[in-house]
DNA sequence: TCGTGTCAACGACAATTGTCGTAGAGCGGA
DNA sequence: TCCGCTCTACGACAATTGTCGTTGACACGA
């Protein structure tokens, strides 16, 4: 691994208030303090306290700023999928002891998975299981 | 929902050292405080923080104290289960935008599951689509 | 009874987190 | 040019979290 350019160091687990600001960004794409604030408007917060997570989230390296405007523009330095798969293993090893299955059982009971869902569920296993017979052939 | 009697108050989201010592206590069973310090030895940390950790916990509602003994003996009062509920519909919530499936296919990717998981996932996925025809009947 | 070791209670402390207020810098229109 | 807006920078603050040190209360054996 490490192989290609993509060097992407040790950023550390964002907070609650640094993960509601990266699925803006997610989802919006790079954009400026403000239009990130508004984004969340209802929270009830100011508009320095969206400046100053973005400003603590750039000195942690969880965004990227761009100040070549006049209004800085940020954007995630870290992907959807790759936060994602840190917090679920994190959640995994420190409330499952490691095991998937208790962690799918609850996530499937907890809300009512669409049937697409469902059979996409299906068809990783299958994958799974698959990749799972090639390996014991492979690495005996 | 909340049908029978466990009014099961609102305890908070356990910390990360909380939920460490909530595992042991699930797993050990009501302790004192000089066993659940042993159980975590390793991490370096002294007697009197897994006390300081115990005595707030019984604050916040995580756990029950028995005083009867000189050595107070502190038992879960949340159920693993219904901890581990919570953290992955918080997570769902925070992470995932509520929706189960991406969360599920992180899990399964992450950790190599077993085939026994597989197929009691499988099992699991018959038992939600049998219920879920039944809820379209019932419920339209 | 006295000493020694175990344990709980309390307070303290640094780091982190979420939240602002205030002070300037810079730009664009009147 | 000057005014007003928009934005950033800086610092401050309370609450939370993880971590101890110190101080007493207790209990049990010598």
């Amino acid at each position: 691994m490490s192989s290609s350019g993509k060097v992407n160091k040790d950023v550390p687990k964002p907070t609650e208030a640094e993960l509601e600001l990266l699925r803006i960004l997610w989802e919006r794409g790079p954009d400026t303090v403000g239009a990130v604030h508004k984004a969340r408007e209802g929270q009830g917060t100011g508009y320095t306290t969206t400046l100053k997570l973005l400003q603590r989230m750039t000195e942690k390296g969880l965004v990227l700023r761009d100040e070549s405007q006049h209004a800085h523009v940020y954007r995630a330095a870290i992907t959807a999928e790759k936060t994602q798969r840190q917090l679920v293993r994190d959640l995994l090893q420190r409330a499952f002891g490691g095991s998937p299955l208790q962690l799918v059982v609850q996530a499937l009971s907890e809300k009512r998975a669409s049937a697409e869902d469902l059979s996409a569920i299906r068809q990783l296993l299958d994958e799974m299981e698959q990749k799972e017979d090639t390996n014991r052939k492979k690495t005996p």
